[in-house]
RNA sequence: GCCCCUGUAGCUCAAUUGGAUAGAGCAUCGGCCUUCUAAGCCGAAUGUUGCAGGUUCGAGUCCUGCCGGGGGUGCCA
């Protein structure tokens, strides 16, 4: 871990509790209330289907909750929607939680809260560590197989998605109370040590390597691919090293145990620094003693068989069958995942395993998952959480062949310097002077360039391909991460400014007002962070998270620009005003929390 | 050939999985700093959602067919 600042925020373990806290999330506590008078209409089955057309509105002019489910009723039961609606609405008690609900349109139900039913569940979020974000009903295990480097090459800007990704839904599964167990899959027993094999065997650079292996291995790597790539013998030395390193030969063995350590060391720093943990890093080289024992099995059991000369394992639907051993009898990567699919089935037991890989591999994923299911595995959830290339300004994709690489380390270092470029002319900018030390400055620029790269790549949608650019990546305006680390230390500077502690003010009687627009509109938005999260794990798509925050942030800088916290016209509204303000700050803190980014209280 | 993804404002992208008048940010234009951080706020302008059909109360979203872009497709990962 990095050192953290002294003066940061430290949490807020202090917190009184003197409201119980809620534990429904609102829409759930609006499907309970729907939930007789639907079973009666359409029974239980479809039950749960009906209930899910209830929805936050689209549009905040139609309220803040709607209900749609009375267009497909009227249809069903041959009655005008709007007559439905309207009996729905009739029967419907909610007035402890909303104004009278009102028929729209063809037959929408819109809700609106009422201010007391919001102010008594922001207090509520206010005394509760999580911000009275539900648990899921059902915890379930995960595995989640995200970053996977290969070891011989270096780590560039592709491996920022999957890190950055998986690392996220990680955080925000174990949020909801799920157990997880992140596995960093490495590819350390390809071909690429075939590469370096054969690169250490012919063109070392000995005082290179002796200076700086990693760098030299890497070198050795592009030459050597680019060799390939021209000359099919060099080619097949390279499958040949490779197959003597899988067959157990003396030296390859030695140098593979001797190259490890040092880009273990290489990679694990890069995941130092961008705060990425995992629970075990079991590379494709620890299951090779399984494959020969998987592939008797799929023999054994008829689901694979010799086909020009490769082991196969056919598949309906897909011309192409899957090979899980090479002519030459070497095993290859499809047959190492259905090792892992099995060791992890029998260590973990999950409910699910989840690949946060690109969408390139999504047929190899198509053919794996469906021979494991003919391996048995049927009841797991397999799910390839694909996303697009990462491709380079001139649209076309990264790819480490091509030998234009953008180092991860450099990129991270250009974040940070670019961040602490920003942050030095915003802090000379202050009205009141600059207000951070140099070293300050440089935790900021580094929380800052962080929280940057890591946002730019989050919020988008996943499955779209990702244009790489630093720019891009560091623009400190719109929807990025750096906006939304600003918001947060303007919410704190206040509290710095007014000299008010945040955890005592909690525990006050203090009351939330929710008397103008924007302050009820900030309360309301608040309030759906645990739906945000659950759109998240409903899809494994981060960027509702981020735009979630992005709302949040745009509904305090709307308060903040219209409403004077700490010259507010009386005491009652100061402390509503504080109170809204340190809920803001806790959500955002918690929100990029959850997508492995850090906040700063001053910027 | 076949399969998958994709096409939304000038640019980069959203759109709660079929809901109401498709939204943000850049860029453009016009307002806001003696007042809690202007990395900001308020407002304006911007669209035949690639094209043509279809499904239904309702389609950017679903189905069919074209057109364009990307990816994949038996011995790399």
């Amino acid at each position: 871990m990095r050192p953290r600042p002294a003066w940061r925020c430290s949490g807020f373990a202090a917190i009184p509790r003197s409201h119980p806290v809620i534990r429904m999330s609102m829409l759930r506590t609006l499907k309970d209330r729907f939930r007789p008078i639907l079973a009666e209409l359409v029974g239980n089955e479809a039950l749960d289907k009906v209930l899910d057309l209830i929805r936050p509105a689209q549009d905040a002019r139609f309220g803040d909750y709607q209900a749609n489910m009375a267009m497909a009723l009227g249809k069903q039961l041959g009655r005008p929607p709007r007559e439905v609606a309207a009996e729905i609405v009739a029967r419907l008690q909610v007035d402890d939680l909303c104004e009278e609900p009102a028929v729209a349109g063809p037959g929408f139900i819109n809700l609106r809260l009422r201010e007391g039913a919001l102010a008594a569940r922001l207090h509520a979020a206010a005394e509760h560590e999580r911000l009275a974000v539900p648990s899921a009903d059902h915890a379930r295990t995960y595995v989640l197989d995200y970053s996977a480097p290969n070891v011989a090459k270096p780590m560039h800007v592709g491996h920022i998605r999957s890190t950055v990704i998986g690392d996220a839904l990680c955080r925000v599964l174990r949020f909801l109370g799920h157990r997880v167990e992140s596995d960093n899959h490495l590819g350390d027993w390809g071909t690429q040590f075939g590469m370096i094999l054969y690169g250490h065997k012919h063109f070392l650079d000995a005082a290179a390597y002796a200076e700086n292996p990693v760098a030299e291995l890497s070198r050795l790597y592009r030459h050597v691919r680019g060799l390939a790539d021209a000359d099919e013998a060099v080619g097949k030395a390279v499958l040949a090293e490779t197959a003597r390193l899988h067959a157990g030969d003396e030296e390859n063995r030695r140098l593979w145990q001797e190259f490890m350590p040092v880009c273990l060391a290489e990679i694990e720093r890069m995941y130092r620094r961008l705060g990425v943990r995992f629970d075990h890093t079991l590379g494709e080289s620890f299951y090779q003693d399984r494959l020969p024992g998987l592939v008797d099995e799929l023999t054994r059991r008829g689901l694979a068989r010799q086909s020009e000369g490769a082991l196969a394992v056919f598949l309906e639907g897909h011309e192409s069958p899957m090979l899980v051993q090479k002519q030459d009898g070497a095993f290859l990567y499809a047959t190492t995942d259905l090792a892992t699919i099995r060791y992890r089935m029998e260590t973990f037991h999950p409910d699910a395993v989840l690949y946060v890989v690109d969408h390139r591999q999504s047929l190899h994923f198509e053919k794996l998952f469906a021979v494991a299911r003919k391996l048995g595995y049927a009841d797991v959830e397999l799910t390839h959480v694909s996303f697009g290339t990462v491709l380079g300004d001139d649209g076309r994709p990264f790819r480490t062949r091509e030998g234009d690489i953008v180092g991860l380390e450099s990129l991270l270092d250009e974040a940070v310097r670019r961040a602490g470029d920003v942050v030095a002319a915003n802090d000379e900018a202050k009205p009141g002077g600059p207000e951070l030390s140099p070293e300050q400055r440089q935790c900021v620029a580094e929380t800052v360039g962080m929280g940057a790269l890591k946002y730019a790549d989050l919020a988008q949608n996943r499955t779209s391909d990702y244009v790489f650019s630093f720019d891009k990546m560091l623009a400190m305006n719109g929807n990025t991460g750096t906006y939304m680390q600003y918001a947060y230390a303007r919410i704190r500077s206040i509290f710095r400014k007014g000299n008010v502690d945040a955890a005592s003010l909690v525990g006050s009687g203090a009351k939330i007002l929710l008397e103008t627009p924007e302050e009820r509109a900030l309360g309301l938005q608040i309030l759906r962070l645990g739906e945000a999260i659950d759109q998240v794990v409903a899809d494994y798509r981060p960027n509702q998270l981020t735009s979630y925050l992005f709302d949040l942030a745009g509904c305090f800088t709307s308060f903040y620009e219209k409403h004077s916290v700490l010259k507010a016209e009386s005491d009652a509204l100061l402390q509503s005003r504080l109170l809204l303000c340190d809920l803001t700050a806790r959500t955002i803190r918690q929100g990029l929390a959850l997508l492995g980014i850090d906040v700063v209280e001053q910027m």
